[in-house]
DNA sequence: GGCGGTTTTGGGAGCGCTCCCAAAATCGCC
DNA sequence: GGCGATTTTGGGAGCGCTCCCAAAACCGCC
């Protein structure tokens, strides 16, 4: 049974403005009055109605993840789930709410846009898994709704957190090439993301580094699924690659395949490496060596930085970028079940 | 710029009652009138302010999601994400957003229990993952809010969604006893938890129908975690069944992985089924033969039957029963690579 | 006790919407 | 045109909270 503040003031004996002050932790209340109103907050279970207080003052808790691809390509990929358990906890522990926004397909987007960022719902947004031509970014900064996105982006203004994916990529890409490998291939992130074109640069750095000629016929571009990653191995194979860099675990599952059904072996005659040290990662056989990125660590800096944004209205924009961290396993450079770092 | 139901009464030159009954679709508006209102909406990009809506109404058209255990053992299950994606597609349908409240420990729950129930934030919840003895369903009832369990669950005033869970380990059962296996052992989930006990169940059912002997040294329980079902494996292998059901995936995957261990080979030295379906099942090799359970389906129908409760202001309790399918593969009965239905 | 300064308290009003009921307008019939 | 019935419209008030400012209370000093 739902009591409203005006009724724990009478029962506390005081006006409703001291139950106010109490619960918000206002200072100018005597401690004896404090004492007694939370003894009846306690006895009765109040809780204040998050509308009335959202529309007071204009804040909700609540933060939004947008996700603005369609679920079924996306939202399968096991980034996301982690992900979210870090803002998750990450919530929790700061007293916001977390709301889900995904898009299922363009028809609909322009009115959920319009009801998630103008009904204020959202005290702000995290937002993962944009294309560089997106238009929720600047329509996020045409709101003035706070925001972080979860990935890189190429305006000053918008705040992000990150993991080094050129680092990352070029650690990846040198570890093949230390293991002897000079025909390098990679399987490519959608060109379209930020994160595409990063791990595409630290492979190009890595071979330059060593003099290593970057060859466009042992580039080809995935879309982070299972299957693009299979069909892009496959355009690779003709080309006889010794070794690949392959942009994220879940696609590299997929060239995995494609190395197989070519009765090649794994890593005797192409050897494997992903991103993303996904639980994937160590199911599959041979066991992927990869590049581990904390994404559950992702999300919950987003969240922090964005609650930070939101409530000391801070001017000026931040970029955070993550370590990443070679995970050494059987698809290359190590012998079957151990897991080696670097 | 946020506009208010005020400004777009003046801007039409009508009360704010005339818009207020544009916006809710009510009758007893000329439709010149409606038209010329709409038209001021538009151009303004006018949306109404939810919190004020939702003090007005005392409804938010927002659904959360509750999953009572540590996120740490549980979310990182692939099945979660799965029935979220169904979830959310579900909410977007019916014009809901989808609120995650995700626990991560016991010491937090009673004080996020009252934030998430009695704020008036929600309008009702689904609740995932509940164990027989969680006092989170008795507080539902308590509290009078609509909610709807993803698991079958014995009060019969508590509303459910499921799949077969008996029938599907039956079909599992049978399948291995159709390969002429007569020691056949079991993963079971959780038998604190319904589908725990109802897989359990089904494993019985099939045995005693084809008067094989139920022996409890071939049954061991897991807790759906990877590394709890390669456990539960090493301490069934010594008792040499020449086959397993598994209650989930996840699970069948750490058994896989025991059973290779012990340098058997699957499925001619003991043959796998698995429970779910889930991605990973086609991963792993050999691939896995599974019972399919339809989760985004799940997820899906718990929100409508949930929306139902809510507009409907329906008394009865709906219990709906989803099947289920075995998807036959190279752990056990096909040939490598097939994807056989059953 | 009186005074000035500081702390504490209470009540009005606003946040942006919905609903109710009375007033105004319209309709159809005679 | 008048009448009764029906439709349409508008303004007050309420939803449950926060904030502001004036009033009341308290404190310390002379």
């Amino acid at each position: 049974m739902a009591h409203t503040l005006e009724e724990i003031a009478k029962l506390a004996g005081v006006s409703r403005s001291t139950v106010s002050r109490v619960i918000n932790d206002h200072p100018n209340v005597r401690p004896e009055v404090r004492e007694r109103v939370w003894q009846v907050i306690r006895e009765v279970g109040y809780q204040p109605h998050a509308a009335a207080r959202s529309l007071a003052t204009n804040r909700t808790q609540v933060l939004g993840l947008i996700i603005p691809q369609a679920v079924t390509t996306l939202f399968t990929d096991p980034f996301f789930p982690h992900l979210i358990q870090g803002m998750a906890e990450a919530c929790n522990a700061h007293r916001y709410h977390l709301m889900l926004s995904l898009f299922t397909g363009r028809t609909d987007q322009e009115s959920l846009y319009r009801r998630v960022l103008r009904s204020g719902t959202l005290d702000g947004v995290v937002v993962a898994s944009t294309t560089l031509d997106d238009p929720l970014i600047p329509r996020l900064l045409q709101e003035k709704l706070p925001f972080v996105s979860v990935g890189r982006h190429r305006e000053a203004a918008v705040s992000y957190v990150d993991v080094d994916n050129v680092a990352g990529a070029r650690q990846a890409v040198e570890h093949l090439l230390r293991q002897g490998h000079r025909r390098i291939a990679t399987v490519t992130g959608p060109l379209a993301m930020m994160a595409g074109r990063d791990r595409l640069e630290g492979y190009r750095q890595a071979l330059e580094a060593r003099g290593v000629p970057v060859d466009d016929a042992l580039i080809a571009e995935g879309d982070f699924t299972e299957e693009g990653g299979r069909m892009a191995m496959q355009r690779l194979l003709p080309h006889r690659p010794t070794a690949v860099f392959v942009a994220s675990d879940t696609m590299a599952v997929g060239a995995m395949k494609a190395i197989k059904e070519a009765g090649l072996r794994i890593p005797e005659d192409v050897a494997v490496v992903g991103f993303d040290d996904l639980p994937v990662a160590s199911i599959v056989e041979p066991a992927l060596t990869t590049v581990r990125q904390p994404i559950e660590r992702l999300g919950a800096t987003a969240v922090e930085v964005l609650i930070g944004l939101i409530e000391q209205q801070a001017e000026a924009p931040q970029h955070i970028i993550l370590p990443t961290q070679l995970v050494i396993r059987a698809s290359c450079g190590a012998l079957s079940g151990s897991r080696g770092l670097e």
